[in-house]
DNA sequence: ATATTGACTGACC
DNA sequence: AGGTCAGCCAATA
């Protein structure tokens, strides 16, 4: 749990960001820093989810938090550093019928097609009617 | 109390 | 196309 008032208020704001991912849908911790406002701190996303709590007893838990929707801006679940957790991650991501396919270097890869955003713009900018990566530079579908 | 880590990311080589 | 770097800042050591 968070040590300070203010951390307390973080972690509170970004997992209220987090509840409000669709099911089916995923994004990325950037988009959830912009979310509350603090878009320079992707890394304390994570550091929010790398402390959910596990016991229904908090406001929060990873009962009633899509931890698993939230994957970093490459489109890939984060390895945390090694590979057991992210394993796990794509096993919940499957069972609510995300596609994630294993790249060759055992990389959890998600479809950007399912992105609730883009991992480069908000809502807002998405409505102003950019692109994205969708420019016509695909050589395979 | 000080130092290191890390469920990140975009800018630069 | 792929590696490195600098910000970020709570949690750990």
């Amino acid at each position: 749990m968070p040590r300070t008032d203010e951390a307390e208020a973080f972690f509170h704001a970004v997992y209220s960001a987090i509840q409000e991912i669709p099911p089916g849908k995923v994004t990325s911790y950037g988009h959830i820093a912009k979310l509350v406002g603090t878009p320079q701190r992707p890394r304390q996303v994570g550091v929010c989810l790398k402390h959910l709590p596990d016991s229904p007893t908090f406001t929060h838990h990873n009962g009633n938090v899509p931890w698993q929707r939230v994957i970093n801006s490459k489109g890939i679940i984060s390895p945390r550093g090694h590979q057991s957790g992210a394993a796990n991650q794509a096993q919940v991501l499957r069972a609510e019928e995300v596609t994630v396919s294993t790249g060759s270097l055992g990389e959890l890869m998600v479809d950007f097609s399912i992105y609730g955003w883009f991992p480069k713009q908000l809502p807002s900018e998405e409505a102003a009617g950019l692109t994205a990566f969708s420019d016509g530079e695909e050589e395979d579908a």
